[in-house]
DNA sequence: AGCACGCCGACT
DNA sequence: GTCGGCGTGCTC
């Protein structure tokens, strides 16, 4: 039999006795699912003995396949009816004596199962935390408590002073306790505990105990701000919608600085006050310590869910949770599964976001779930952004979810004058410069008057070219089919896509000549020429590189926020950052390098980005200004952004979007096939596109299929990649194609299928 | 994903 | 004769 380490319930597998079979009628059949690409769900028989605790959510293990090997599983259902007349194996053992999910979350498991094509054993071994699997944060602790009968006769025992003490104590306390608990209560050592055991007076029994975490500071609370009329109109038309006990999703547009977080927090205010409890799902690099603590201030109970927590820590937040004493769940994207036993309201801030959209297996977008856990439930979902996701407004334009518009910033401060800058005729930018001379100009303006300067750009590293002038091209990564970065600061060129590094090197690799030129600015360049031009001013830079020790992100924000810096300079991670009055300035070196990116929503990227690193100024009393530098000013994204013209963007977007078919007027799955051989690679996409293209065909309305074709970086870590996209006009149509042709899919060995439902990205 | 089964070729 | 190579197909 099994040799586990654990102590757990155990039931040995034997052939079944008389009187069992005679019990047949009362027999229980179990539902289960396995952590395999295997989409099917499986009967097993539960044994008499298991069938008092079983339940769906709990985990079994169970014999599969031919060899009856021990597999783990999830309960997914109980039935009494024998399910089928095939002879069922029998569940081994029972891995929890309480399940792990809510029948709530385990059909919203499902639901994820069949929207992105993933096995159900696979959502649930992913949205499940490890720490939650395995208990951590717990211990199997000796427990005391009075031996049967005890309590009747305990006057007519004649025992020494400290074993009488104990036992008065552990009959008073009325539960089992600890070994240190009673010692400590009785006021004496471990011996005489160990003596009334060895009389059989207590009895011990192991039980899983919390192991104390160390408290959290308790917070000043804070009153709640009074709302200007836009946020009050705002919040009416939620409540509304709170009380009305129906699901409907409510887009809340407002530009940055219109105070969106304020009314994410009355509306919360509304459904705490029914004793339900709200999640509130923020982009990872939002989750700072300020962002926290504004929730904490004004919500007497607040579980935080970051990615670095430990095992423990996290399970410790899952119970607290799933107990109902939390108000307020904060957390990235994963938050969305936290067990909220009466759950009133999601909200979702910063929706475009595109860390949102899980980039493994399940591959499922928290925007979505939520909209379908709320659906479910019949309770609001609440989506912010100063730049929705054409999805959303769409949806919003179709009636089919509610639009909330705050068009202005609040106490009527307007937004920064945006000026772009023609490159292709700047004097210093064809000399090399990275920093024009309008930008120049501006920078030394906005020192002198004492404010703060944000210099966004969206490249890491010092320069991410080395150009070979006999090749004619950049050196590559070996392993993937990018060029190679020079980092300064560590003396190596690093690729972007995998781990590779390697010295920087004298000669071309490939043709071996010299003349060896770095072309191109990443933000390491751009600080030292930064630091050359204005010599007096206190630079920091942030990026992933410059931040990589945990904390200091935090750290460098705050200085900023304490003046301690003049100009900050960095990658995306600068346009998130909450607010800094004393910024004047925000200079964007190079708007193209966001153009030119191998997606359908590139312009859609680069307008969000543009806007949203825009909003970084013009928050004090001091009006703000923004220069874009581009080598395509007549561009009309970056024209719109200009403008801060969100809806001239999306108009002309949406437009586009429809001719071309494209989300959101199309549902898309994109198929990757990768290995490490480039003609098994391609072989196997053109075998998986014949397989597809009747059935595709065959729907009504027929669902497209476009490619197969190299993917964009056609080597990635060693592995050959080639792709392929479907496009639905339904969203159901692309599952119902892929379970009718997934039986039929074969694959060569080393060659892996990785099937992303509405995809962000065509890397 | 695993794992057993089975159908071929090279060996004691 | 039989050991073991890996392609094929199934898992309650």
């Amino acid at each position: 039999m099994t040799e586990d380490r654990q102590p757990r319930l155990f039931v040995p597998e034997s052939p079944p006795l008389p009187f069992e079979l005679a019990a047949e009628r009362e027999a229980l059949y179990a539902e289960v699912v396995v952590n395999r690409p295997l989409e099917d769900r499986y009967d097993y028989i539960v044994p008499p003995p298991l069938a008092e605790w079983i339940a769906p959510g709990a985990r079994v293990r169970v014999p599969f396949g031919r060899g009856n090997q021990l597999t783990t599983a999830y309960c997914v259902g109980l039935k009494t009816e024998p399910p089928s007349s095939r002879r069922l194996k029998t569940i081994a053992e029972l891995l929890d004596r309480e399940p792990l999910v809510t029948p709530e979350l385990l059909e919203l498991t499902r639901w994820i199962s069949e929207r992105y094509l993933v096995g159900w054993g696979q959502v649930l071994e992913t949205v499940i935390p490890a720490g939650v699997k395995m208990q951590a944060g717990t211990r199997d602790i000796l427990n005391f408590l009075p031996a049967e009968g005890l309590p009747s006769n305990l006057d007519e025992l004649r025992l020494p002073r400290k074993q009488r003490d104990v036992l008065e104590v552990l009959v008073a306390a009325g539960r089992p306790l600890s070994g240190v608990e009673l010692a400590h209560r009785a006021g004496c050592g471990t011996s005489p505990i160990q003596a009334l055991r060895k009389r059989r007076l207590i009895r011990a029994e192991r039980l899983r105990t919390p192991v104390d975490a160390a408290a959290e500071e308790p917070l000043e609370p804070l009153a709640d701000l009074v709302l200007n009329a836009d946020q009050q109109q705002a919040l009416e038309r939620i409540l509304k919608v709170i009380r009305s006990g129906e699901h409907q999703t409510l887009l809340l547009h407002g530009v940055t600085g219109s105070g969106k977080t304020e009314v994410y927090i009355h509306a919360i205010r509304e459904v705490v006050s029914y004793g339900r409890q709200a999640i509130v799902l923020v982009p990872e690099i939002s989750l700072t310590p300020q962002t926290i603590r504004r929730f904490r201030q004004r919500f007497r109970s607040v579980a935080v869910l970051h990615s670095h927590l430990s095992d423990a820590d996290r399970h410790r937040q899952w119970r607290r949770i799933a107990s109902g004493a939390v108000e307020v769940v904060v957390g990235a994207r994963s938050a969305v599964f936290a067990p909220t036993p009466h759950l009133g309201l999601i909200v979702i801030d910063e929706e475009h976001e595109t860390t949102f959209k899980q980039q493994s297996t399940p591959r499922y977008h928290a925007r979505e779930v939520a909209r379908e856990r709320t659906r479910r439930l019949g309770v609001p979902l609440l989506l912010g952004s100063a730049t929705p996701t054409l999805e959303s407004l769409q949806r919003a334009r179709d009636k089919q979810d509610v639009y909330l518009h705050l068009p202005r910033r609040v106490e009527q401060r307007p937004l920064p004058a945006v000026s772009l800058i023609d490159m292709r005729y700047d004097p210093l930018a064809s000399r090399g410069h990275s920093i024009g001379r309008a930008l120049r100009g501006a920078i030394e303006a906005a020192l002198r008057e004492q404010g703060q300067v944000i210099l966004f750009l969206n490249l890491r590293g010092y320069s991410p070219v080395l150009w070979c002038g006999s090749c004619r091209g950049g050196v590559r990564c070996p392993h993937c089919d990018v060029t190679l970065t020079w980092h300064r600061d560590r003396g190596r060129l690093l690729c972007h896509t995998c781990d590779f590094s390697c010295p920087l090197p004298e000669l071309c690799p490939l043709c071996g000549r010299g003349g060896l030129k770095l072309l191109g600015t990443g933000t390491q360049r751009l600080e030292a020429e930064v630091r050359v031009k204005f010599p007096e001013a206190r630079v920091l830079r942030m990026d992933s590189d410059s931040m990589r020790r945990p904390g200091s992100h935090d750290a460098a924000l705050e200085a900023f926020r304490r003046g301690e810096v003049d100009i900050l300079l960095g990658t995306q991670m600068i346009a998130k950052g909450l607010d800094f009055p004393r910024v004047t300035l925000v200079g964007v070196v190079d708007a193209d390098t966001l153009l030119h990116q191998p997606d359908l929503r590139s312009a859609e990227r680069t307008f969000q980005l543009l806007a949203q690193v825009a909003g970084r100024t013009g928050r004090g009393d001091v009006p703000g200004r923004v220069l874009i530098q581009t080598m395509n000013p007549d561009q009309p994204v970056i024209r719109y952004a200009a403008q801060h013209d969100y809806f001239g963007f999306a108009q002309g977007e949406l437009k586009q979007r429809r001719e071309l078919r494209q989300p959101p007027f199309a549902h898309l799955a994109r198929l990757v096939v990768r290995g490490p051989k480039e003609e098994g690679v391609r072989s196997a996409i053109r075998a998986l596109a014949d397989v597809l293209r009747g059935p595709a065909a065959a729907l009504t309305p027929p669902v497209k299929v476009l490619g197969p074709a190299p993917a964009p970086i056609l080597k990635l870590r060693r592995m050959y990649r080639f792709h392929m996209l479907l496009s639905a006009e339904q969203e159901g149509q692309l599952g119902e194609l892929w379970r009718s042709v997934r039986s039929a899919v074969a694959l060569p060995e080393e060659v892996e299928l990785v099937v992303d439902v509405d995809p962000l990205d065509m890397r």
